[in-house]
DNA sequence: CTAAATTTTCAATAGTTATTGAAAATTTAG
DNA sequence: CTAAATTTTCAATAACTATTGAAAATTTAG
């Protein structure tokens, strides 16, 4: 397969799998984009490179950036802004797991503690059955969050010890 | 707080959480509901609880016994079909990465086993670029599939020393 | 079989989210 | 300052996804 091709493929896919995980597929393709580039590239780049406009580019630049993925670089004697994305890939993944966590996650967590305590008699069917699926949930979701807040604190030459740490 | 505000208080959230993730509200509402319901459910039941269509709560329902997550129970005497939810978050958690996983990430590495053969001199920066990403990508992914299928093998009781195994 | 009950399908439509493009705001070189 | 370059905003609209509802298909009781 030809470089250009392979680019276009992998651009592509890119942005197809970031819109099964409830991320928008330009802001995807514009991350991958920055991933193979090996020169920071200008708004007009990424417009050019995708066929998107201006105002598209611009908007999901700034989510990028919001996510802490993709930085702004100033090129010397160069007027325009120039973007570059984190290349290593484990980085990339901590600060998604990172955001993801704190936008989801804890405040998930947060309501089921309310939910928890819930009025009425363990005794009713009614009420257990729900106190128990909120209970169980709210464990499962604790042991994620321990397990997260381990992998975002990881360096990947110690991610394995300390992933073993946290179940002692 | 009462029981009847704190189930819809609990459907509602998940559905929203389900968005967030590339899931339909209505599937991830439907899986709520029977979560913490501790009856089986008709399609009748939960058009009425959630106020949706016959349609909507037939397609979803299927996509759900699709996932795995939901089953068809046969009540005695009754005509109708009605419909339970696995209880286990565990195994909930368990069966959705299963899934994710066969559908997303093993096609995705599969691609980047293809990509990373790209034609062309090392020497040049473009390639040399792009090669490197797509290794530290498939690095990474081949990691988290390694993870992964440990998880979906995992027994809750054993998760901890299972997950230290791979590491070895 | 027959017909009532139930489930499934799917074209029409509603609702949601993404994108455009041009105007407004901001930045910077001179 | 001034004006050109650049970035940002956002109303209009396009594209996509979800939902309805009624007709068709299927199932089952008698």
């Amino acid at each position: 397969m030809k470089l250009a091709e392979a680019k276009q493929q992998f651009v592509a896919s890119w942005g197809a799998f970031g819109t099964q995980w409830g991320i928008n597929r330009t802001m995807a393709q514009i991350h991958a984009l920055l991933l193979i580039s090996p020169d920071p590239l200008s708004a007009d780049d990424i417009m050019e490179q995708l066929s998107i406009s201006r105002g598209n580019a611009n908007m999901n630049i700034r989510e990028l950036i919001d996510w802490a993925l993709v930085n702004r670089v100033i090129v010397a004697g160069e007027r325009k802004e120039y973007f570059t994305a984190e290349k290593d890939i484990w980085k990339v993944v901590r600060q998604i797991v990172k955001e993801r966590k704190k936008r989801e996650l804890d405040p998930m967590l947060k309501l089921l503690d309310e939910l928890e305590n819930v009025e009425g008699d363990k005794r009713d069917k009614e009420v257990k059955t729900f106190t128990d699926a909120i209970a169980n949930i709210r464990r499962v979701g604790g042991q994620a969050e321990k397990t997260l807040d381990t992998l975002i604190k990881a360096d990947e030459s110690w991610f394995i010890s300390s992933l073993m740490k946290i179940f002692k």
